[in-house]
DNA sequence: CCAACGTATGGCACTCAGTTCCCTCTCGCA
DNA sequence: TGCGAGAGGGAACTGAGTGCCATACGTTGG
């Protein structure tokens, strides 16, 4: 379907951003991304070429037009959020805010993993965008453990682990063709992060006092994790 | 001192990738990464410019000369590694080794992060970089952890925390100056990934056979983290 | 001693991303 | 009608990176 609707009377002209992003996505997918030059996309949209720079400050950006607007939305988000919450979930929700973005647009989204697998250039650009919000992330738990021993290593730390879990859930889910439910994907990669550093417990802990103890028993040889795993069950299990 | 020193009669001629990366490094420092071309380089080189590119495959190349023969250390390293030996500590090791290479050069370790800090070229050169030595180790602990539940998720994870907690003790100390013991300060940060998801302990257990349990005590609202380090020193403790 | 050959290097010209500077068009407003 | 601002167009420039070929040098073989 054409996607000037006008149903308003007056057509709306598109505006030139979105023009300029769809001609260069149209052609990164016919000729690949390093065989299109800026003069290429600049010819099909009809515009001039120094107007691609004004909307995009590189080639690759056009790959990528609506991260900015998503960080921003993360930024929004962390800074809006309780001080009660526990940190980790309060993170955990920020990257879901990432996954909402590309599962809005399954089909874009995986022609973009696949164009982004085979260009260097793009791959290198797409882990500095990465990097802004795992920086957005860590700056937020740093905030939040100030005061706490190993405050700002433990926020980096967690800060890489949801963004690892987050891009591995997605990755999965893009190399499947956006085929499934992405956001349950990502939520069980997020809870393996939070099980192991979360600061409370994900069920709503109905009238429990800071009295009532738990007690466990584990084998010797047992790995750490699956250690973790019978402490929280245990927790869990009110 | 000069460093062209001819202890064996014949005047060694210093190998071009080196006389490149000095000249590079220089011009960064005197007047800024960007505001220096590449034919600033070979000219102070006295080579020719199609020179510096069969070196070096882009300018930002020069700034990181031994992060290709480092990674090709951790790669062996890896291929190495004993399979009985706890996988995480195994990354961990491969970690030190990148360490080990900065703690090598202190001066001008901090010399180029200072360079890098500033200049947002490299700060994305120096990512892919992490990225690859990131990936390395993600391949390790997922070939350790074929069969595992999750395996590749925690691969993945396990290896960004690791990294993270490496950057984040290289950074203070690079940002102090190089003062100070960095491999120290590293295993002081990747201790607390160990602790997490380390499969053994630390301790070389002497005889302690599958049938001994641990019993833990801990509060209800005991934050997840805390009540790790309890278990850990429980388990420890023989 | 010379020829043939592989390798290391220099030099030149080209493509293309990104920038600078300036021009034109249009729209809102006095 | 005139005018200022902002969006877009366009020529020219810088500099990274590549392709192609010429040159120099050391080595091997006759």
């Amino acid at each position: 379907m054409s996607e000037a609707r006008e149903v308003d009377g007056a057509p709306k002209k598109a505006p030139m951003r979105e023009v300029l992003a769809k001609a260069a996505f149209q052609l990164f997918l016919e000729r690949g991304f390093e065989r299109t030059t800026v003069d290429d996309i600049v010819a099909r949209a009809g515009v001039g070429r120094r107007s691609f720079f004004r909307y995009f400050p590189s080639k690759e950006d056009a790959v990528f037009p609506d991260h900015e607007s998503c960080l921003a939305d993360m930024t929004g988000f962390l800074d809006a959020a309780s001080d009660e919450r526990d940190a980790v979930d309060v993170v955990c929700g920020g990257a879901r805010l990432v996954l909402r973005m590309y599962a809005a647009n399954p089909e874009f989204s995986v022609q973009r993993y696949r164009l982004t697998r085979e260009v260097p250039g793009l791959r290198t650009y797409e882990l500095s965008v990465v990097r802004r919000y795992e920086r957005t992330l860590a700056g937020y738990l740093r905030r939040r453990w100030d005061r706490a021993d190993d405050g700002a290593l433990r926020a980096e730390v967690v800060a890489a682990s949801v963004v690892a879990a987050h891009n591995n859930a997605l990755r999965t889910w893009l190399r499947s063709g956006g085929e499934g439910d992405a956001e349950q994907a990502v939520d069980r990669a997020l809870e393996l992060v939070r099980r192991v550093w979360g600061e409370a417990e994900a069920a709503p802990a109905p009238a429990a006092t800071d009295e009532e103890v738990v007690v466990m028993v584990a084998t010797k040889g047992a790995p750490m994790w699956r250690v973790i795993q019978q402490v929280e069950s245990a927790l869990r299990n009110d």
